[in-house]
DNA sequence: CGACTGCCGACTGTCGACAGTTTTACAAAC
DNA sequence: GTTTGTAAAACTGTCGACAGTCGGCAGTCG
C-alpha cells in the first residue's frame, strides 16, 4: 500500500457520527434552515440523518455547550435566539479576550508570530476580494485565532474558540456585514503595526477600534429581544 | 395545601440522572478518588452507580466540555491532568475575565451591587473562620461570581463559570491553600474599596494583586507536566 | 360562554444489546 | 531476553425499544 506516502496523521476519517451530526446541525443553524427558537425533534433528526437518537442527543449536548442550542428538561432542544443585549455581551467578551491576548502577544512578539500573522492577513485580503462571504469570515476569525494562539495561553484560545461559535451565529443573523476589502485590509494591518510597536497602549487602542467596528456592523439591525436566549442560572 | 406560601419556582427537583452522575463524577475528581490521567470505564461506572451507560456518557460529555475530562475517540474518557503551564493559563484567563469585569462594574456600581458584595464578604469571612475548606472556597468563588454578575455581562459570567470548574480542580490538586482568615478578609475588602473609589486604575491594581496572591498560593508545588492535559487542535 | 378536568398523542429519558475496535495476554521466533 | 504475531477479552460506538412525562384537545361543569 502507498500509505507511507501519506501524511502521518490519521487520514482515514474516523469521524464520529456525533461530529458529523454536530457539523450538520451547526451548518443548518448558521444558514438559518432552523429558525431561532425553533424546537428540534430528536426522532425527526434521527430519521432525516439516518442515524439513531444517541448520536443526535450527544451532538445536541455538544451544541448546547457551544451556546447554539438550549436544552429544556423533558422538552427537548431549541435553537438559540439572541437578543440585542446578548449580542453586545458576546462582543464585549470578545473584546475582553482579545485585549488580554494582544497585550500578552506584544510582550513576546516573535518573528514566527509576525510572519504567521502577516501571511494570514494576505490570505484574508485575498479572500475579501472574492465572493465567498463564509470564507472571508473564516479567514478573519483565523487571523484572530492566530493572535490568541501566539499570545501563549491555550486556555485563552479555547475560550475564544468557544465564543466563535456564538460569534458566527451573530454574524449569520445579520444579512450584510460585507466590509469593503480595503477596510478589512487596513483594519488588520493596523493591528500588525500596533504589535510591531510593542506599546501596550497602542495595541489596546488598535484592538478596541478593530472590534468596535465589527460590533457596530453587527449590532445595527438587531431588533426585538428574543426570550429564548437567556438560560436561567443553574445553581 | 400551603403551597401558596412557597416559592413559585418548581420545588420538586426533576434532577436528571445525567446531572446526578455529573455531580458524582465532579466530586470524585475534585476529591481525587480518580487520579489525574486515569481512565474511566463507562461500564464500570454504570455498574457502580446502578444506571445504564447512556446517562454516564452524557455526563462524561458534560464534564469534557467543562474541562474535567478528556475524551479520546474509541479510547474513552480520562481524568484531566494539568501541568504547570496549564495552571498558569487558567489563572491568566481568570485575570483576564476579572479585570474586564471589575472595570465594567466600576462604571455601573449600584448600591444594590455594593450591598450584595459586602454581604458576601461577610459570609466569606465567617466561612474562613470555620474548618470547612470546601465551603470557604465556594464562598470565595461566589463573591467573584457576584462581581461578574453585577458587571452586567451574562456571557462573561458564563465564561467565568466554565472556568471555575477547572479552577476548583486546580485548587483541589494543591493540598494546602489555607490562607489566614484576616488575609482573606482584607484581600476582599480591598476590592470593595477599589470599586467604591470608581477609579479604573485602582480597580485593576486591586484585582491584579488579589488574583496574583491566589495564583502564587496555588502554583507553588506544581511539579511535572502531565501529558494528558493538552488536547490537540481539532480543525 | 368561560374555566376546569381528564384523556390522547408525541416526545424525552433511560435501558439492554450488538458490532467493530482497541488493548492485553500469551506464545513463538530471533 | 527481546521482539513479533496471534487470539481472547474488554471496551466504545451505535442501535432499537420501553416507560414516564409534557402539551394540546375534547368534554364537562358552573
Amino acid at each position: 500500500m502507498a500509505l507511507s506516502t501519506m501524511a502521518p496523521k490519521a487520514f482515514i476519517q474516523h469521524q464520529n457520527l456525533v461530529e458529523q451530526v454536530a457539523d450538520y446541525l451547526t451548518q443548518a443553524i448558521i444558514q438559518q434552515h432552523f429558525l431561532p427558537g425553533e424546537r428540534l425533534s430528536e426522532v425527526q433528526l434521527s430519521k432525516d440523518l439516518g442515524v439513531s437518537r444517541a448520536p443526535v442527543r450527544e451532538a445536541a449536548r455538544l451544541l448546547e455547550s457551544r451556546g447554539l442550542l438550549i436544552s429544556k428538561p423533558r422538552r427537548g432542544f431549541f435553537v438559540r435566539a439572541l437578543n440585542a443585549v446578548e449580542f453586545e455581551d458576546v462582543f464585549d467578551l470578545r473584546l475582553c479576550l482579545e485585549r488580554h491576548a494582544i497585550d500578552r502577544l506584544a510582550e513576546r512578539y516573535s518573528v514566527e508570530a509576525q510572519r504567521a500573522l502577516e501571511q494570514q492577513v494576505e490570505v484574508l485580503c485575498e479572500a475579501a476580494l472574492g465572493n465567498d462571504e463564509t470564507r472571508r469570515i473564516e479567514e478573519d476569525l483565523q487571523f484572530h485565532r492566530l493572535m490568541l494562539h501566539y499570545a501563549g495561553n491555550e486556555r485563552l484560545l479555547k475560550a475564544f474558540d468557544g465564543l466563535t461559535h456564538e460569534l458566527r451565529l451573530c454574524i449569520a443573523l445579520i444579512t450584510k456585514t460585507h466590509d469593503a476589502p480595503d477596510t478589512i485590509a487596513t483594519s488588520h494591518f493596523k493591528l500588525l503595526e500596533a504589535l510591531a510597536s510593542g506599546s501596550s497602549a497602542v495595541c489596546r487602542e488598535a484592538i478596541d477600534y478593530h472590534i468596535g467596528v465589527a460590533r457596530k456592523f453587527v449590532v445595527r439591525g438587531v431588533g426585538e429581544p428574543g426570550e429564548l436566549g437567556s438560560q436561567e442560572s443553574q445553581r
